[in-house]
RNA sequence: UGCCGGGUGGUGAAAUGGUAUCACUAAGGUCUCUGGUUCCUUCAUUGGGGGUUCGAAUCCUCCCCCGGCAACCA
């Protein structure tokens, strides 16, 4: 019917399909064509070092870093440590390692806010000399006063007129520790009226006698977010300043400092921050969760953390993928977590080695199968992937099956084992239930199955069996730790609350099953962390850091698509 | 209530005055020694009203809804 799909390409096509330019390529685009930066894009990640990088961040990190990619520009790393009480540099060090997880390279390019202290000074101090700016002495609380309402304009400091000497003296005693916190400020002189409350006379400097990670104790005095942030994007000949949405109403004062200092103007550019079903995406409630015990860590892997997901399984690959295919808009969305689900599933499905592993065994003794006979079989590492070749698995009397692969009573259109029925044992034959024995309190604990041997690599020619079940040897499978992990939680608004609740009352109470025995296949002897497999018909796992020797751990990244637990729900 | 943003299937994005497109989910089917993968089919007239136009998701207008902003946080 469409006449002008191209045949021969066909596959380059798919392969790199026609991209949708976004709202920023646009505007850069625009950039290029007036020149206003001449050819250059200079783009910057610039977290706060006060906490983990989490899947959001994400989004940030590969627009900024493909957005310099594309054009053939760069990224820069900037730390934006302005407030002293809240950085650390373990916060720096573990930031750094989730980008470079991510394959993101900002080369020597990193940076901190903090390195810009003392030509941030000059410049207030340039402000002060234009009559621009004040020191001034009202308390935190009077501030707020004089700032106005949202209808009501705000009213003049008192120390709004003082004389540029003055000011200037008083500033140099600020920096000189003469003052006590919150004994005085220095503001930029702009409109106390203005209807954006970013203009009313905002905060610029503030006294604070603490600590800082990298300048020690040189500073008493740290510039504000507003005053760092365009000024630091301006030394570093930053042309697209790529920042979310609550940060537009900043701009009219990062443009003004900008244009009072006479120094390059970068633009900001506003793009909604990532929201996800079934999860929060916030430091503080991250913070909650960590520390009144919902989860065992930043990095559990039931945390849309970086270094959460990381453990969890998830690859780099896939995480960038699912960046890409969210998109960039100023739209407030909320992406459904099946979305980033199935990218792991898609980069897993092509590379994972294929294994078998019984997460609820039951023991299966083949009756007329010989118990000293031992049978190397031939099974196929990834069917997606012809080079992955081939493993051996042993193949014996004795067996463990999955205890869901078993029913008594089989409800209709189920095909796995049940009393008198056929199923195929994944790469080796096909074995029939003959009868099952149950412990004292009438649990199901063995069965006795027969075998057809003349079913190795074949069909049967006079029945069909249509169930494949997974297995491992009995005498030669290895004892595994699975822990199974689910959503966070059982909502998919967990932040949508009744009056009273908080988010964590929509915790899910089963987001992690652990099962202690699991039994392995052989090959998995001596797995190494963050290794990963797909666990045939049950899901992908990665091995996690606790594995010993002794016993491999695996988490669950996420399940297989299971249409056999749809068709039970439906009915 | 003031200012700034934003409303396109259940979800995320396209379409920039000219046939509402691409995915995900869901449902149904195909294939299969993984109930996986693959492949196929089905599912919206764009928040609402009015206007301009041969023609509007796109332009004008009024209204409605959602988000952000009143830290010496970022």
């Amino acid at each position: 019917m469409v006449e002008n799909v191209n045949l021969g390409k066909g596959e380059d096509q798919a392969s790199t399909p026609e991209k949708h330019i976004n709202f920023v390529e646009e505007i850069i685009n625009g950039h290029l064509k007036s020149g206003r930066f001449g050819q250059i894009v200079h783009t910057r990640f610039p977290p706060e070092p006060n906490g983990y990088l989490h899947i959001g961040h994400a989004k940030s990190i590969a627009l900024n870093f493909s957005l310099a990619e594309k054009y053939g520009g760069l990224c820069n790393l900037r730390f934006d440590d302005t407030n002293p009480s809240k950085e650390e540099s373990e916060y720096v060090d573990s930031i750094k390692a989730d980008i470079k997880w991510l394959g993101f390279d900002w080369e020597d390019r990193e940076y901190y806010a903090s390195d810009y202290f003392e030509q941030l000074y000059a410049w207030a101090v340039k402000l002060i000399k234009a009559g621009l700016a004040y020191v001034c002495e009202l308390s935190a609380e009077e501030g707020r006063e004089y700032r106005g309402t949202l209808t009501e304009p705000g009213k003049h400091s008192p120390y709004r007129n003082r004389s540029i000497k003055e000011n200037l003296d008083l500033f140099a005693g600020m920096r000189a520790g003469a003052f006590p916190d919150g004994s005085k400020t220095l503001k930029a002189k702009i409109d106390m009226a203005h209807p954006n409350f970013t203009m009313r006379d905002p905060v610029i400097y503030r006294i604070l006698h603490d600590h800082h990670h990298r300048t020690g104790d040189k500073w008493c005095i740290y510039p504000m977010y507003d005053f760092t942030h365009g000024q630091s994007d301006s030394l570093e000949g930053i042309t697209q300043s790529i920042c979310t949405l609550e940060f537009e109403n900043h701009r009219p004062l990062y443009d003004w400092f900008c244009e009072k200092l006479e120094i390059h103007h970068p633009q900001q550019i506003e793009f909604a921050r990532l929201n996800l079903t079934y999860m929060v995406m916030s430091k503080r409630k991250f913070l909650t969760l960590v520390n009144e015990g919902h989860v065992s860590g930043w990095d559990d892997p039931r945390m849309p953390t970086i270094s959460g997901l990381r453990r969890r399984g998830y690859t780099p690959e896939s995480i960038r993928k699912f960046c890409e295919y969210i998109g960039v808009s100023k739209n407030n969305s909320v992406v459904d977590v099946t979305i980033l689900e199935n990218h792991v599933r898609e980069h897993l499905n092509a590379v994972a080695p294929r294994v078998m592993a019984v997460l609820k065994p039951l023991k299966v003794v083949i009756e007329n199968y010989p118990a000293d006979k031992i049978e190397n079989l031939e099974a196929v590492n990834n069917p997606e992937d012809e080079t992955a070749g081939n493993r051996i698995v042993p193949f014996t009397r004795e067996l463990y099956i999955d205890h869901d692969d078993f029913m008594e009573v089989p409800v209709k259109k189920y095909f796995r084992l049940a009393p008198g029925t056929e199923v195929r044992l994944r790469y080796a034959y096909i074995i029939k239930c003959e009868s099952a024995i149950r412990d004292e309190a009438g649990n199901i604990v063995e069965l006795r199955c027969s075998i057809d041997l003349d079913t190795l690599g074949k069909q049967p020619l006079d029945r069909r069996v249509k169930g494949v079940i997974h297995w491992v040897s009995a005498d030669h499978a290895i004892d595994a730790q699975v822990r199974l992990y689910d959503r966070l939680f059982s909502v998919e608004h967990p932040d949508k609350v009744e009056e009273g609740e908080d988010f964590t009352s929509h915790l899910n109470p089963d987001s992690l099953e652990i099962i202690e025995h699991a039994k392995v296949e052989p090959s998995l002897l001596g797995v190494k962390a963050s290794e990963r497999f797909q666990f045939e018909r049950v899901g992908y796992f990665s091995v996690d850091k606790d594995t010993t020797p002794e016993k491999p751990v695996f988490n669950r990244i996420v399940s297989l698509r299971d249409s056999w637990a749809r068709i039970t729900r439906n009915s």
